[in-house]
This record gives structure tokens, sequence and C-alpha cells, in this order.
DNA sequence: TTTCCTGCAAAAGGTTTGCATGAGC
DNA sequence: GCTCATGCAAACCTTTTGCAGGAAA
């Protein structure tokens, strides 16, 4: 919390940083700790946690915050857009930086000075596009609606 | 969760119903709780929850899930887009409809096929800001950063 | 040697659920 | 009268925190 706070580089802590940067997945804290326990088997999840506040605080990840029941972090720390898959739950890149153009578009649109945005698209991932239009020739009921957490 | 299940009006449905269409401030389960105890002392919060998770259901109302600890329920069934005040938390309605070009803009730019998007702009309301101009006459450490959900 | 970190376990905070009773239609 | 809905409380899940021992620097 406090801004000039010295940090020590744990066995735990470089860990946990080598397997966020190592992935592309946006894990949530969860599978990071499982990740890690591969490596360290007596981590524990409130280190995992802790750590994790810790190396967002110095700008080495990013929490995501993108809504759902659990947080996610992201090894990228460049600014970025993601996609969800409204079907899986997969959650990916987009290869694109944010376009600040977007908030000059909404500066008059209220009485909010508007400073940043966060954007997330939404659609299908391609295993289930394939998904989808292998049933159109046979259709169901509905596919699942809930997203489920692919890891 | 079965598509076409009978809904009856309650009492309390319907009054959680009045009460989140009469406010925009994009109440939490929990305010809506406060609220319709006011009128119905005895209604449970497992009672709140169930008729919100009902009621968007039908298409009453919306669920939002910007992120932050608690979700966020909008009696404006509309799609729209939110501000939310980095400094102080309020969250209001952008008063224009969500932009579909925003979808075809980044098509190509995943192997995702978009379907939909999320867009949350981010800014100092108007009280803010008129709180931060009186301190760049006097300027300090640093302000609050993070926002405290005010009501 | 001084902080900072860790593992463990318990607590906290928001949401969901099981159950017996009660109310719509 | 048949379901569906309610109130209550316990369960659940993710995240945070207190504490005593342990490890960086």
């Amino acid at each position: 919390m406090s801004p000039k706070r010295k940090f020590r580089m744990t066995r735990q802590r470089q860990v946990i940083l080598e397997e966020i940067k190592k992935v592309h997945t946006h894990p949530t804290a969860d599978q990071l700790y499982e990740m890690a326990r591969r490596r360290l088997p007596h981590i524990s999840l409130g280190t995992v946690y802790r750590n994790l506040e810790i190396l967002s605080e110095c700008g080495m990840v990013q929490k995501l915050d993108l809504g759902g029941a659990q947080r996610r972090f992201d090894g990228n720390t460049k600014k970025h857009y993601h996609v969800h898959c409204t079907r899986c739950g997969h959650i990916d890149d987009v290869p694109i930086e944010a376009v600040v153009k977007i908030q000059t578009t909404f500066q008059g649109a209220s009485n909010y000075k508007i400073t940043g945005h966060k954007l997330e698209l939404l659609g299908l991932c391609p295993q289930c596009k394939k998904a989808k239009k292998a049933l159109t020739n046979k259709p169901r009921r509905r596919a699942g609606r809930r997203s489920n957490n692919r890891p």
C-alpha cells in the first residue's frame, strides 16, 4: 500500500511471475496457484494472492476485473483489449492497442471528464464457431449459455 | 432456468421492480434490499437476489457485471453505456445507445467472430472534477485513488 | 539483525441454496 | 389445489487477514 515499499524477490514471487508470463490465458488466482504448486508444492493460496497484489502494484502484472465471479490476471502489462467467448468463456487478447479516440468520441456525451475506458469484445472463439456450425445442420433446443471458465 | 417458466407477480417482486425502476443509481442487491425493506420490512435478502435473477431472465432488469466486488442492477433495459468515476466510484448512464460499429471495427482483429461488446467509460464526475480543481491550488501528496462505492 | 514473507487457518464479504411454510392463480 | 415464492439460516466461493515462524538483504 505504501508507495515506497521495499520488495524482496522471493522464490515464491519469482515462480508466480514466471508462470504468469509463460501463458496467455489470463489465469485466475486459483489457476496460478495450481501452476505454481507444480514447482513449489508447499506454496499457499494466500501467498499467491498477496504476490499478485504486490506484482500488480509494481506494474509487473495486470489485474483484469472483467466481471464474473473470479478476478483474472495478465502477464501482459501493455494496455490492450480482450475478447471473451460467450459460449465457452475463453478469454484472449485482441492484438490491437487501446484506442484513445474512443475517449474523445464520448467526451461530450455526459457531464463527466472522460479519462479512460474499458472495452471488452464478445464473440465466438474458433472452436465454438466450428461447434456452432456443426449444430446448424441438426438444430437443437439451445446451446449452453453460461460461461464455464475454460482454463 | 427453464425457458418457459410461469412467473407470479408477488408483492415482493412488484416492490423490487418498482424500486429499481425508480432510481438511476445502478444499485447493488444489498442497496435494493434496503430500498425494498422500507416498504416490506420482512423481506429477506435471499428473496431480493432470487427476484433480481428472475427479473433479469425476463428482461425486466439488467444485470451489470461491471467488475468490482458487488454486482449491480439496472432498471433501464436498453443497451447503453456507463461512465464510472475513478475517484468516488459513482456510476452513471451515458445517454448514447451502444455503437454497433465498434464490433465491425474489431471484426478482423482476432480469430473470434465478434457478436457484441461491453464499453465502460472512466472519468471524473462533476463533483469530483470540482473537488480536484480545488486541490490544484494547494497541491497535496495524492488524492484518494480507490473507488469507494458511493451509493 | 531487521524487515519483509510465508504457510496455515480463520474471517470476511457477497451470493446461492435447502427447507418448511405461505401465497398466487 | 397445485405450484411457485418466501423467510430464515446455513452453505458456498473467492479474497483478505492475523499470527508465529522463516528467509532475504
